[in-house]
Formats: structure tokens, C-alpha cells, sequence
RNA sequence: GGUCCCAUCGUCUAGUGGCCUAGGACGCUGGCCUCUCACGCCGGAAACACGGGUUCGAACCCCGUUGGGACCA
């Protein structure tokens, strides 16, 4: 094969033939490590002289760099395959020639070369940030449910990439299945993202929107010849494809009316004329180099009988138009990309860059779904998770920056790339979520928290009177926002402190209200009524002056109060809970504690001393 | 069935040919702290799927096997 698109190439042998190929540059992609110059290069094209001291590495493998010994010569043996050379010894072939490869029609067959300053930090370059990137990148949903785990870090990906490159974000609704899309899937979804404060630039686009669109760059190709109309009926499809399976061959459309002369009038679909024989590649930005064969596609229907586009159709003709930059989706799409790179050839459009993202699964190992439990992004909401609990867990599902596991916004945004993309399946893991998420409500300021409980706890019927005071409020999410690993819980703990009723938890009761605690819990009360003030000190001392009386240790006075006034076995410290409670209420329960520990523990029927269960 | 993807502790991951006796985190676990439970702090068990090859040297590059998954219908 000889060369004949080298143009900005042949004859670069002036001093910094690296700078050189800075203006050879084809096409922007995302720098994949640190600078990225592609190489336009034909096979057997050979790369001017390299500095010696400089870096060569192949941008699809992910092989080390090469520190250059002295200046050499680099050979392209095919555009996926290299060789360095330095005189006659070969110092790396680090990669076969992927088969199939036949012209450098497409720029993303070029042979992007990266070649580094020596003096450069290889191992931690400087963050390649083109502060004035023109990325365009999307979130397009299909309406047919909740936003779920998978799709929200899809969109969280977009997300962080688009402001990483302070590029833009676009929505788009890919509602063109009737059947199953519905307007509060709609709701649902951007609530999620307004949750999760996703925020994007343009849109919401929807398809439904754009059917003429459509049906316009439909016809255009049928004009063009690079699609046909085809009345075959679903009976003979059936068939064909029955056929297909008995002798073993991948059911695909025989291209029947390809040549044939359809009767517009007549109902019939549009095909689109899938080129033959083809080796399909690109460059994934997770991935690297993939290759399929063309002779396994289908002439895929574009346009339905009814006008309306087939998926891989509408979704070609929104990124086309959208001027979508990099495709950044989930790992169930990488089957589609070879169906539409050729639609987007046809269309006379460029290629955007690829990334798939890989899947989250389940602890079974399988796509991530219902029967895994919760996968809607709202239910963790309800289940009383922090949006940044949730985000600061979806980003690390395959990505990673280091040995960090806690990210603000501003340090993601910072941080985000594709580079530290990993490219395997991870398993969703909801220990390390509510770990997350107790740090997070942990680190939160109290005031921050007073609304997220309010939202938490069922409406008031006999709320205390300090539940007033917002002031009150604070105190109590702060006292208890380090114990509690969801809001929920947090509401739970806090429920005590706010409404004049709680629940004694019964094991507790048996356990901690016997009678001689009973005894203990008077001498701690007539302690407390001659208190002439309620403070953490006057309270101390009241509980060691008992203490001493009764020869019992801090502990053995501290449970019994506990249970007597929060109704459980865990709280905060003593002190905490008794100023939380405050000094009227702190009394009434510890009497009526009192009273409960003298009563047979046989009734075990009526435990309750408030009104309201919150756990009901 | 065809095509494609993936493979480091149970889980999330670091790792880009020598810094690896494989690092961090969740979970598990021993201890300290302590009025309970948490938090926090200190310690522990726990992984390169297997087999070839390339190389002076492989978790890392190549091939194969096995296993898992997705898509198509």
C-alpha cells in the first residue's frame, strides 16, 4: 500500500518534528493521556525523524510509552499496528495488525501518535485540560421508567466530562417507542437529575419532536440510492429467519428488495443499505481499537411503515444534528455503534468519539434490575440517601482518581476523564453506599440536615414545645446525625427529642426497666427535681452524687435513663440526651419508667407509651 | 446460535514492563477510646482466573483456554 495522504507529513525533518505533527493534527479527540498529535499516516508511511530523549506511544494500545534512546525512525505497519526502529533492531511490536483493514477512508483509522517532552512527569503528567474545549456531549434517555442506577451515572459521566471541558451537556428524550414511553417517566427522570443537581445545557429535546426530521433525512438517502424501500411481509421475514436458524446462520435480512422497485404507495419500510463486506472500526476512548466485520449486519429499517425512525436511525440523525462530539453511553450499546457509523457516512457527517461505558450489575453478576432490590435513583432518595452520598458512589463505579475515595463536586469536575475510565463490569454494592452516605450526613451541618429530616418525619400530633425553636432542630441533627447512616434513621433517633411520645423498644424493657433499676431510676430522679439548674455540669455532678450513694459506675446509672427517655438501648451521651430532652419532659419519662419497672414484664402485649409508632 | 465486551482481595479499585514482599476503601475481624451505640485511632485475614509465548525481567504486552456478561433475533 502506498501513500498518498501524508501530505503534512513527508519532508518533516526540520528540527522539531514533533511540533510538526501538532499541525498535522486530523481530527480532535479528547486528549487520551497527556498531548495528542495524530498521525494521517498510510501503511508503510514512516514518521519523520523523533528527537531522541522523547515519548512515542500508541495511542490505541495501552502499552508504556517508549523513552526514545536516540532519534529513530517509526514505521506504521498498518493503522493499527507500529514499529519503532532504531537502525535494524525492532524494539517493540506491541501490536498485530488488526485483519480487515483495507483504506484510511476515515479519520479515525489515522494513527494518533503522542510524543512527550521528556522532561515531563510520565507518571503523573499535568491534567490535560483544553480550557477552551468545544465538547458536545448527551444524555439521552429512553422514557419507559425511573431514572435508574445505570443511567444516572451515564448521565453523571456526561456531566462531569462536559464541565471538565467546560463543554456542553444536551438532553435529549428518546421517546419514539409510543407503546412504552410516558409522560411520568418524563417527570421521573428529570427529577432524578434535578436530585442528583445534574444539571444540563440544551434541551430537553424530544424525538417525537423531530419525526419530520426524520423522515426528510430518510428520504434523502432513499434519493441518494444508500437506501430502499422494502415491502416485505412480516410473514416472509418470519420465514426467512426460520430458515436462517435451521442451518445455522445469523437471521439477517436477505436484501431481497434491495434491487427491486417498491410501489410507494404501497406500505413498505426504508431500509438502510448496510455496505458490504466492510471492516468497521473505532477508536472506543475506554476501549481502544474495535473491529467488526460489516457482512454481519443487517440492512436495518430506518423508517418504519407508520414514518416513524427506528432507534439506531433517529439516534444518528440527533447526534448528527445536536453536533455531538463524544458518545458517551452504556456498554449495551457497543453492538450499535457498527450500525451506525455507516448511517452517519451516509449522512456525510463526521464520526463523534465512542465511549461505552461498562455496566453495573448485580451481586448476581447480571445487568443490574429490579430483582436486585431499589435501582431507581429515588427510592434512594426516599430511603433517606444524600444526592452526594449517591454521586460521590456512582463516580467511583469505574472511575477512579488514585487512592481517593471522597470527592466535593469541584474536585470531580476537577479530576473527571475518561483516561481512569475502567473498562470492566463492577458489581453495585450497597454497604459501601451507606458508608458513603453515613460520612456524608456525618460532615453535614446541622442546619443543613433540619429540612431532609423534616421531609423525613411523619406530621407532628403532639410535638414537644422546644420543636419550635429551630434552634432546637439543629441541636438535634447535630447530636445525632453521627450515629444514624441514613436520613431515615436520623428521623428515627431524633423522633424522641421532638414529639412528646416514644416507643420502648421491649427488649430493652425487659433487659434495662427491672425493678431494681426502677429503685435506681427514683434516687436518680428526686436527684434531678433539686437541681436548680439543668446543664451538662449540674447534671454530672447529680449523676456522680447518685453514683456514689448507690456504689454504681456512670454506666449502670446511664442505661437505665437512656431507655427511660429515648426508649432504646442506643443514643448519645447521657448528658446530651437529657438537655435534648429537656428538664420537663427528661422527668415525666423517667417516672414513668419508673412505673413501668415495677409492673410484671408478662404484659408484653402493650409496650407502648406514646401515640405514634414511627416505625409503623 | 451469531457478534461483541470483560477478567487484581467477598465488593469497589490503585497498577500503563523493574518502584509489587501487589497499595487504598467498604465489609469482616482483634485491640484502644468509652455511660450505650456509633465515630475516631492502631493491628489482622483476604486478590493478580488458568496455560503458553515475548522479554534480562510480566499483574502489566501477545496467543490460547476457562469463566462471566451484553447485544441481535
Amino acid at each position: 500500500m502506498t501513500s498518498d495522504c501524508s501530505s503534512g507529513v513527508r519532508g518533516l525533518t526540520s528540527p522539531h518534528p514533533a511540533n510538526e505533527m501538532i499541525a498535522t493534527r486530523a481530527n480532535a479527540i479528547i486528549p487520551y493521556r497527556n498531548k495528542i498529535f495524530p498521525f494521517p499516516g498510510r501503511c508503510d508511511d514512516f514518521l519523520p525523524l523523533v528527537p531522541s530523549g522523547f515519548i512515542i506511544t500508541p495511542i490505541f494500545s495501552r502499552s508504556r510509552p517508549l523513552v526514545l534512546p536516540r532519534a529513530i525512525r517509526v514505521r506504521i505497519i498498518d493503522r493499527l499496528s507500529w514499529q519503532v526502529k532504531n537502525g535494524s533492531r525492532s524494539l517493540s511490536e506491541p501490536f498485530s495488525p488488526l485483519p480487515g483493514l483495507s483504506a484510511c477512508d476515515s479519520p479515525c483509522y489515522s494513527f494518533p501518535v503522542e510524543t512527550k517532552d521528556p522532561t515531563s512527569n510520565i507518571r503523573n503528567p499535568a491534567l490535560p485540560l483544553p480550557k477552551d474545549s468545544s465538547i458536545r456531549v448527551r444524555f439521552a434517555p429512553s422514557p419507559t421508567g425511573h431514572l435508574h442506577l445505570g443511567g444516572a451515572r451515564t448521565a453523571l459521566f456526561n456531566f462531569l466530562l462536559a464541565r471538565h471541558y467546560k463543554g456542553t451537556l444536551v438532553l435529549r428524550i428518546e421517546d419514539t417507542d409510543r407503546e412504552r414511553s410516558t409522560q411520568e417517566s418524563i417527570a421521573a427522570i428529570l427529577d432524578g437529575l434535578s436530585w442528583l443537581d445534574l444539571g444540563w445545557d440544551e434541551g430537553p429535546f424530544y424525538q417525537t419532536k423531530r419525526l419530520d426530521r426524520y423522515r426528510e433525512l430518510g428520504l434523502d438517502l432513499l434519493d441518494k440510492g444508500l437506501a430502499y424501500r422494502c415491502d416485505c411481509t412480516q410473514e416472509r421475514l418470519e420465514s426467512r429467519r426460520e430458515e436462517a436458524f435451521k442451518q445455522g446462520l445469523p437471521p439477517r435480512y436477505d436484501g431481497r428488495c434491495r434491487d427491486r422497485r417498491v410501489d410507494p404507495s404501497s406500505p413498505h419500510v426504508i431500509r438502510f443499505r448496510t455496505p458490504d463486506n466492510q471492516a468497521i472500526v473505532f477508536n472506543d476512548l475506554i476501549r481502544g481499537p474495535l473491529s467488526f466485520d460489516s457482512g454481519v449486519l443487517d440492512d436495518l429499517i430506518i423508517l418504519r411503515t407508520d414514518g416513524m425512525p427506528t432507534y439506531n436511525f433517529a439516534v444518528v440523525v440527533d447526534d448528527i444534528d445536536m453536533k455531538i462530539t463524544h458518545v458517551i453511553r452504556g456498554d449495551d450499546h457497543i453492538n450499535n455503534t457498527p450500525r451506525q457509523i455507516p448511517i452517519f457516512r451516509a449522512l456525510g457527517a463526521p464520526l463523534p468519539d465512542f465511549a461505552h461505558l461498562p455496566m453495573i450489575y448485580g451481586p448476581d453478576r447480571t445487568r443490574l434490575s429490579k430483582r436486585h432490590g431499589a435501582t431507581s435513583v429515588m427510592a434512594y432518595r426516599d430511603m433517606g440517601f444524600l444526592p452526594q452520598a449517591l454521586v460521590n458512589y456512582l463516580v467511583r463505579l469505574g472511575w477512579s482518581h488514585k487512592d481517593q475515595e471522597i470527592f466535593s463536586r469541584e474536585e470531580l469536575v476537577h479530576y473527571f476523564d475518561l483516561d481512569h475510565v475502567g473498562s470492566s463490569p463492577s458489581v453495585f454494592n450497597p454497604e459501601k453506599l451507606l458508608w458513603l452516605n453515613a460520612h456524608y450526613l456525618k460532615n453535614s451541618p446541622g442546619e443543613d440536615l433540619v429540612p431532609l429530616l423534616r421531609e423525613q418525619l411523619p406530621p407532628f400530633t403532639d410535638p414537644l414545645p422546644q420543636s419550635s425553636d429551630p434552634a432546637h432542630w439543629i441541636r438535634v441533627a447535630e447530636e445525632l446525625k453521627g450515629r444514624s447512616k441514613t436520613l431515615v434513621e436520623l428521623a428515627q433517633f431524633s423522633h424522641p427529642f421532638l414529639e412528646n411520645s416514644r416507643t420502648i423498644d421491649p427488649e430493652a424493657r425487659k433487659k434495662i426497666l427491672t425493678p431494681g433499676n426502677g429503685a435506681v431510676l427514683e434516687q436518680i430522679s428526686l436527684a434531678l427535681r433539686s437541681l436548680s439548674d439543668w446543664t451538662g455540669e449540674s447534671l454530672r455532678n447529680a449523676f456522680s452524687q447518685v453514683g456514689e450513694a448507690l456504689h454504681l459506675k456512670l454506666g449502670e446509672l446511664a442505661q437505665p435513663v437512656r431507655v427511660a427517655i429515648t426508649g432504646r438501648t442506643v443514643s448519645p451521651g447521657i448528658f446530651e440526651v437529657l438537655l435534648l430532652a429537656g428538664r420537663d419532659v427528661s422527668l415525666a419519662r423517667i417516672d414513668e419508667a419508673v412505673r413501668l419497672s415495677q409492673e410484671p414484664v408478662s404484659d408484653l402485649q402493650d409496650f407502648r407509651t406514646g401515640k405514634e409508632d414511627l416505625h409503623d
